[in-house]
DNA sequence: GCTGTCGTAACGATAATCGTTACGACCGAC
DNA sequence: GTCGGTCGTAACGATTATCGTTACGACAGC
């Protein structure tokens, strides 16, 4: 699968401005989040779109402007970031149609979508068991100078 | 995630040559396969010859060539498709690293490998449920001729 | 107005997958 | 021992997704 790291990336930003804001501070901007997750504002400001669309942060715009919160860390899982960012399903279909007159080719793709669905349904369910708030927490508990 | 289709392809060939053999036949070639698939006969050597390094089929060379199942279908299951076929980790981290001297920085990275182990061990539990023997079992139940 | 930030379009770089062509390696049949 | 069919694999282009970057208009507080 072609990782990718938008996931990973969403939950970095998330982290970030939960963890911004608890140091008493009203709104995080895309270049503060870029640079520590060492990439490019307008990344940041594309998957913190996307997370505005799922009604995770907010943001405002203007002079002091910069994205917030729309929820606490507590109550947003690894999910609501999961389907905010990731459009397709974990596994494709054929790109092309199988051969119908085949018995295989006709019947596997209802079965695989079927077996599918089942396995998408527990991942959805893992992800759903790490809220923001435990990435937050784990990623605090880091041993600071590992050797 | 782009989501490939490489499971789905290679899980189809194991359910047609399974298939094909229970008809009495020795040997099935990547044509035949890649007929029933839709697909190029390369294609499907290509992944047939990654199963074959994780001894799930076997291949014959010469006149009356093709492929054959190592083993049965029923002591098969996805997870060891999905480990042949699919090289990285479904989730991946930050391209570049994160900035070392920001909290969130240093620490997102142990913090989400904890984290994606744990949902991918899950993954991994969910594949091996699923045999090659269940998948041809659900493609031939699947409804001729559906309205 | 000025300034700083968002919002978003546009483009290129990179990488993975897939389809295709090509051709040597192999081996049973004759 | 040649022939024919199939594997094994390299090579290349097409397609797609993601990511990085530049650019610029929109917005709002000062």
């Amino acid at each position: 699968m072609s990782a990718n790291s938008r996931l990973t990336i969403a939950a970095h930003a998330l982290a970030w401005i939960g963890l911004y804001q608890r140091q008493g501070h009203e709104v995080a901007t895309s270049e503060q989040i870029a640079t520590s997750a060492n990439t490019n504002p307008v990344v940041i400001r594309r998957l913190l779109g996307e997370l505005r669309r799922a009604g995770l942060v907010e943001s405002r715009r203007g002079v002091g402007a910069g994205w917030s919160l729309a929820r606490e860390l507590g109550t947003m899982t690894l999910l609501d970031v999961y389907e905010a960012v990731e459009p397709g399903p974990l596994f494709a279909m054929h790109r092309t149609t199988p051969d119908q007159g085949c018995v295989v080719g006709h019947g596997i793709q209802p079965a695989m979508r079927g077996i599918y669905q089942d396995i998408e349904e527990t991942l959805r369910h893992e992800l759903a068991r790490v809220t923001l708030e435990k990435v937050l927490q784990d990623t605090l508990a880091a041993p600071h100078q590992p050797l």
